[in-house]
RNA sequence: GCUGCCGUGGCUCAGGGGUAGAGCACUCCAUUGGUAAUGGAGAGGUCGUGAGUUCAAAUCUCACCGGCAGCACCA
């Protein structure tokens, strides 16, 4: 037998015969490292314990105490535990791919009957014997003609499946552990024991399509949730818990800002506390944009068929298009009309009325567009995902030599603009050219190279993600992370030539002949709906004071106070603070608990000293202390605080 | 759109073939209380819509509408 040489990561070297497997490497080093042992990587390469180990190599062995690895090992194999412990309950049920994903995994099932919860508690319980079995995980490498063999033979026609999409030449790998088998790229852990039995647990259950497509066969997915520790799973389920509370929806509903109802599904009803966000939003946006050389517009929300025949949306996007057609008895001419679900075709409309200057380049037209687009039922979601919205959305009209300046003009609205709403991080994808595109290659070259280089001089990292672009020209996309990390694809940024091309838009140029011009399709937070949804939730209801639907609330402690609370309220007013009286009958405890509650940022308590002294307690939200001060002092920093980022003198 | 679950007073939810329940909110009365729920009384629902089964349907069946989770979609 020939020797080999195992180097381990402190340096230290050891010979072993060729053939030894990386599980008795651990258990030779020592006993205790043998039985934690979960899995190695060899020479770079993350691998079972139980592959012999033919050559010199470099190895570190893993145990639970490396949370990257573990993490990955027990979460997969809680996967395969779990499809074992279906198929032992449920033989006749066919497994598929059961992948790992974020804090856990899932598993999709072929079975006729769904899983109840009742299942799912069946399967955990069975998933906790298969783990105090302590199977040991065994692998080998099989023949494809074998494995389809196999997989024929036993029934199972999504693995055969599988196989097929695997490209020749690559190895199949089987794993079993108990009887169970299944094919794996692998690694898994030694032995089913090492997933902690109390630290996972099967969340939901829900459909999912073969491979993806809605065109294949629907599949049961069952989801789980699995962590080293009780601990971490405890902590995990807390987290999502608390995510919950943020839930826009259900603190829309405490802080009365709007509903949804069945007669308009997607579409928002706005109260005034949600109105006020709203108006507050798009103000700072207004002066935000004309900052920046926009002028707005407005155009019709009806339009007739002809203008989206003409502009390619009959034919590409009719389908996500609300169609009206006019009452005969009412018009002497039956016509077709489509609710817009953009902006853009009127836009050019805009810019076609007059005969336009190279002067008059860069245009900038801005509107905050409302447009409709008929959304599959199961896509709606709160605030998140409508069928009415309202975007902040904007049309530049140049040349191609102002591309890449109206860029780094956009960024640059887009950052200031993010940063003064919370959100300090964002990424950008550049999207670059599709398969499926119109334009030559020359012209694809002159636009990605105008907007990466726009990019490259504000200093900012993007990611490039090929042939994801518009078939009409590359994107930028912008996504901002909020405050627990989730990521939001807000702003986006498209150059294209088609449209104007399409609808006839054209300028004069220096040179006194006629030339088209490029349109940049852009937008800051993309829907006010979507973008308060967003902020509702990054702030968990306490938006910022200038922000805030209701800012202060005067809360009279006796009722002796109601008229110097009234008259505070009145003050705050005429500063243009949102303030309310609370003069009920009711205990300032009461009153405190329910405008905390209501998310208000500033409480002003008045009682019999306040009066005589002619001052106010202020307690501000999620503060438990609160200070007396004098009444004009008061006014003074809080109509300074109601100022929006942009009003701030710097 | 697909799969599963759900739809009971303003809100959160219990109940379940035979006069509809709770808590909170609301109204009234008492209470004037110092920073996250004062006490008492009262009012409020044809149980998502439609059809079917039944002597009898909120309850069972079917269809539809809407919501929730996930999938698909989101140029």
């Amino acid at each position: 037998m020939a020797q080999i040489t195992i180097t381990l990561p402190d340096g230290a070297q050891r010979m072993y015969e060729a053939g030894i497997t990386g599980g008795e490497v651990a258990a030779d080093i020592s006993k205790s490292l043998g039985k934690q042992a979960i899995a190695c990587t060899l020479d770079g390469q993350f691998r079972d314990l139980s592959r012999p180990i033919e050559n010199d190599a470099q190895l570190a062995i893993h145990t639970i105490k490396d949370e990257a690895e573990a993490l990955e090992l027990i979460r997969h194999d809680s996967a395969h535990i779990m499809a074992r412990a279906v198929q032992e309950i449920w033989p006749d049920v066919k497994v598929t791919i059961g992948p790992v994903i974020a804090n856990g995994w899932y598993y999709d099932f072929d079975r006729e009957e769904p899983f109840t919860p009742e299942d799912l508690e069946a399967i955990e319980k069975k998933m906790r014997d298969i783990i105090t079995l302590r199977d040991p995980v065994r692998t080998e490498t099989w023949e494809r003609a074998r494995a389809i063999a196999h997989y024929e033979a036993a029934n199972e026609p999504f693995k055969v499946e599988l196989i097929d999409a695997i490209p020749e030449g690559e190895d199949l790998r089987m794993y079993w552990h108990g009887d169970w088998q299944d094919l794996c790229r692998g690694p898994h852990l030694a032995h089913t024991g090492q997933v902690p039995a109390d630290a996972f647990k099967l969340t939901r259950v829900s459909g999912a399509y073969w491979r993806g497509d809605s065109k294949n066969k629907q599949l049961q997915r069952i989801y789980g949730v699995a962590f080293r520790t009780r601990q971490e799973l405890k902590a995990h389920l807390l987290q999502v818990e608390e995510a919950a509370k943020r839930d826009h929806r259900r603190l829309a509903k405490e802080m009365d800002l709007f509903h949804l109802q069945e007669e308009a599904p997607g579409m928002v009803f706005w109260h005034p506390n949600g109105w006020s966000i709203y108006r507050g939003l798009e103000e700072y946006m207004r002066r935000r944009q004309i900052e920046d050389g926009y002028k707005e517009i407005r155009t019709p929300q009806v339009v007739d068929r002809k203008l989206w025949e003409a502009s390619g949306h009959w034919d590409k996007y009719r389908e996500n298009m609300f169609i009206t057609e006019i009452d005969e008895e009412h018009a002497n001419e039956k016509r077709t009309n489509a609710l817009k679900p953009m902006n853009c075709p009127c836009h050019v409309q805009v810019y076609n009325q007059g005969l336009k200057s190279y002067r008059d380049l860069p245009l900038r037209l801005a509107e905050f567009g409302s447009c409709h687009r008929y959304e599959a039922s199961g896509a709606m979601h709160g605030l998140m995902r409508v069928r009415g919205f309202v975007q902040d959305d904007g049309h530049i009209f140049c040349t191609q030599e102002q591309i890449q300046e109206e860029c780094a003009k956009f960024i640059q609205l887009l950052s200031r603009v993010y940063k003064d709403l919370g959100f300090d991080e964002f990424k950008i994808k550049f999207s670059t050219r599709p398969d499926q595109r119109i334009g030559t290659d020359a012209e694809w070259d002159v636009t990605e190279g105008a907007l990466e280089s726009a990019i490259k001089s504000i200093g900012m990292d993007y990611e490039v993600d090929p042939g994801e672009g518009a078939f009409y020209g590359p994107k930028l996309d912008f996504k901002l992370t909020d405050a627990i990390g989730r990521e939001w694809q807000c702003g986006t940024f498209q150059v294209d030539s088609q449209l104007p091309e399409r609808l006839g838009a054209e300028y004069v140029g220096e040179d006194s002949d006629k030339h088209r011009p490029f349109m940049l399709h852009r937008a800051v937070l993309g829907s006010f709906e979507r973008f308060i949804g967003i902020l509702i939730e990054n702030y968990a209801g306490k938006l910022p004071f200038w922000l805030a639907p209701r800012q202060v609330v005067v809360a009279s402690i006796v009722s002796d106070a109601d008229d110097f609370v009234n008259a505070t309220v009145e003050m705050l007013r005429k500063q243009g603070i949102r303030a309310e009286a609370d003069t009920r009958n009711e205990k300032i405890n009461y009153k405190v608990r329910e405008h905390s509650l209501g998310k208000v940022p500033v409480i002003l308590a008045v009682g019999r000293q306040e009066v005589e002294n002619g001052t106010v307690s202020m307690r501000r939200l999620g503060e438990k202390q609160s200070v007396v001060l004098p009444r004009e002092d008061v006014l003074a920093t809080l109509s300074n605080e109601a100022l929006a980022p942009d009003q701030v003198a710097r």
